[in-house]
DNA sequence: CGCAAGTTTGACGCTGCTCAATCACTGTGG
DNA sequence: CCACAGTGATTGAGCAGCGTCAAACTTGCG
């Protein structure tokens, strides 16, 4: 039973200019081809981050918004203990922080796992960019207004849920969005670079029970994950577990 | 050792036509007359609602968005097996919702408490606002910032922070935000026609884990209630019990 | 090869949950 | 005015889910 995904990305449909931003904010609004070109050039500044380094730091002082284009990020906010909560991933083509439009601090930390590429925007390109295309303004504001549905859903995940469905949710929430990549294979694999100490941190749980209960999924034969790579072996009954609908990450344009 | 405040609002500085939205907006913008008095236009339709009618409804379309003028009211969503998730609360001054001129559809449940009073502004009515008034959007746009700042640090209190601490951080937050309103008394209390039922269900505990640890705050003199009123006698312990930081419920206009 | 980071396992116990009963308060109808 | 019902607060007993501590093991990497 093998793990890893035969590659799961389609590059023959892909159109000569286009990230992963730029395939998102699709989803969200009609962009005309002078929007997808303003996109397009609006992250030409790109690069490759070392695991581990923050992109954004509570309480600094922000001058520019992040768009991951590779790879793997989180918010997360600590308490003074030191324990850490997470507070949401970023996938390729999600935008952090666009209300630095607004204000210019933040009150949590932005951070990507190895290797991930993003791009940098300074505020005041970003500022012309939604006043010239408002269409892409709509698509920014539908991608924030399903961010802020997904936190609801972990609010609603982490309060009430048990651990095992907590992690259930968890990989139902991420698999789905994957698979609105095209990152998810055929048969229900899909690369995901973080750690068991990770999905603690985002749960709410310690790293000792998610390793139990990822252990309780792996025999049940729902999910099996071997070095960062995963498996939903059965998606109904994950589904069942945590009581997902993924309504939530949907927003129909009306 | 009364619990009830005298008289915290100072009704002599109210200017003659002002609402608690008009005075939370004014928080985040420098509001000019014309702004004020759009504002107070569009809260005109005003009604008071009994206790736990729900003003949107999980799935359901809206045409309307919602500002409470007086009483409190809540977010809230199901899990499938009964459990009940707050998700934050709605005090005088804040508009639910605004974020159907995008979306019409609700992933989450809103109601409020006994006899509160809200204004209902049709969708067209609030574009026409936002539109006639940049001040006010800004404003408004501020108010949501502030909202998901709230939705984050619930995230950490519920995901990380003990039982004990998690209620005293939701006092320290509540108190703090009631306290910009003029509605916690110089001694420390306050009004809140919260059930320890709701207490639970925002804190992701059971209603008597909540009674359990509210006593032993009460035990050690650091928070007294009766009846819906909470007087807070240790606001140092308190806020050091939560590691409460009012920063996230801030946003200093640059 | 050897270290660092992450995973896995075991033993133990506390925090917070369940179940269940009682008490207190408020509003209702007779 | 009181009996009664409904809602919320309080208490107790018992227990389990999840956390803590600690150690061994596995994998990646210089």
């Amino acid at each position: 039973m093998s793990i890893v995904a035969e590659r799961a990305v389609a590059p023959l449909a892909v159109p000569p200019a286009s990230n992963a931003v730029i395939e998102k904010l699709r989803k969200f609004a009609e962009l005309g081809r002078g929007d997808v070109g303003a996109l397009d050039a609006v992250c030409r500044n790109r690069r490759t981050l070392a695991a581990d380094e923050d992109l954004v730091q509570e309480g600094r002082r922000c001058y520019s918004v992040f768009v991951i284009l590779k790879g793997v990020g989180f918010r997360y906010k600590y308490l003074s203990d030191g324990r850490r909560q997470i507070l949401g991933f970023l996938l390729p083509g999600d935008m952090c922080d666009t209300h630095f439009v607004i204000s210019d601090r933040s009150d949590h930390n932005v951070t990507v796992l190895s290797g991930s590429e993003v791009a940098t925007i300074a505020i005041p390109e970003l500022k012309r960019l939604v006043a010239a295309h408002p269409k892409v303004e709509r698509a920014l504001v539908r991608a924030v207004l399903v961010e802020v549905a997904i936190m609801r859903e972990w609010l609603l995940s982490i309060g009430q849920r048990g651990a095992r469905h907590k992690l259930a949710h968890f990989f139902c929430e991420v698999s789905t969005r994957l698979r609105c990549l095209g990152e998810v294979g055929s048969d229900g694999s899909f690369f995901l670079p973080v750690t068991q100490i990770e999905l603690a941190d985002a749960t709410g749980l310690t790293v000792v029970h998610v390793n139990r209960c990822l252990q309780s999924l792996r025999r049940e034969e729902v999910v099996i994950w071997s070095r960062r790579h995963f498996k939903i072996l059965d998606w109904d009954r994950l589904q069942q577990l945590a009581s997902f609908n993924d309504a939530y990450l949907k927003l129909d344009r009306p």
